[in-house]
DNA sequence: GTCATTTCTTAACCTGGGTTATTGTATATG
DNA sequence: CATATACAATAACCCAGGTTAAGAAATGAC
């Protein structure tokens, strides 16, 4: 069973006995996201937060002029949902969808807060979870105020070294800001690049 | 007693018996930080977060070139550290220092972890902090990612329209990602600006 | 008050990255 | 296997925002 995946992940934080595991899975829902399909739309509430099993998923918003902004990728092991309507229950302004076929895990927000009483480690893992997406967050905002579209694209390839072949080159382009178009010219167009080292 | 406002700010996520406040205040160390003063520099370890009674911190990184970029400011009713360096206690890239004459509470992230397995409703106070942390974090991220520099300062403006008359705009312009030189621009050069409607 | 320091404004010029458009190349789908 | 459809590359031109510099205004220290 690959609810066991999560499982895993979640005793590299906490300890879970057997029946606290049992309880967990009771309150999750498996289900499998077919490439380009959409877990959430914008405009919809976020009930669920989602834990991907096999393939990736993205969150990604659209400005005024019709722009994608990525967000954030989620491959093997991570959690993925649209933060703001998760916790409020308000709409929602990301989108969700699969880059490839893709299995995860949905917890709901209702389901969570019941577990947060039952299980109380339950809840110090989510925290722990939360104050890692928070640094990642930051950091990533650091690197859009201080760094180069070149340097930015550096860290990418550090941080998801795996997605780098498997997701179209414009998908990077909009998680790291840029056009499609000028990051091809990073790659090819020669540029000249002073600073490419990274840390 | 100044505690009384972070409790306030406790209580409006969760309720604390008087045994629990006791506690929890006994762990907390009163710290007044000077004008100019630092909280924290580059290369220390965050061993604390502070939360902000009265005055305002803000924590910053500066970068290859000596520019500085502010990740966050903390008025009053606001907790701030390093989080990177405080969850890892590894040496942090941040400072903190007081924009004016503050007085605050440090929590080490040693109590807070010991705190969290003695009042369990401190661990889940933290987790909605963090949240909401993190919600702001991914906005702000979009934000950069979408807007142009005139509309981040109409949110910047927004969001903290007490700090706007208090602070120097050289701040504003290292908060929004433009230069001092070009948000004077863009406030009084009258720059043709197309779209001012926030949200 | 006076001198020094920091902050703000203005202006001329520069550049990283955007825009638009064209052509080429994979990848789907019938 | 042909033809849509999505993706990548290249190039000419454009602009938001950066750089440099120099003076004006505010703030602070004695």
């Amino acid at each position: 069973m690959s609810v066991q995946k999560l499982i895993d992940s979640l005793q590299k934080h906490i300890a879970l006995s057997a029946q606290e595991q049992e309880l967990l899975a009771d309150f999750l829902v498996f289900k499998i996201i077919k490439k380009r399909q959409f877990l959430l739309h914008e405009g919809q509430i976020a009930r669920e937060v989602a834990f991907v099993v096999s393939g990736c998923l993205r969150s990604y918003s659209i400005d005024q002029n019709g722009f994608e902004h990525i967000l954030q990728f989620a491959p093997t092991g991570w959690w993925i949902t649209d933060m703001y309507s998760f916790i409020s229950q308000q709409q929602n302004h990301l989108n969700i969808d699969a880059l490839v076929d893709t299995e995860a895990y949905l917890l709901s927000r209702e389901n969570q807060l019941i577990l947060f009483d039952r299980i109380p480690t339950l809840e110090r893992y989510f925290r722990i979870v939360t104050e890692n997406s928070l640094v990642g967050s930051r950091q990533r905002l650091i690197d859009n105020l201080s760094l180069t579209a070149s340097q930015r694209y550096g860290i990418f390839c550090n941080t998801y070294p795996t997605l780098i072949h498997d997701i179209p080159q414009k998908l990077i382009a909009a998680y790291i800001g840029v056009t499609p178009e000028f990051l091809s010219k990073l790659k090819n167009g020669g540029l000249k690049q002073k600073n490419l080292n990274l840390h």
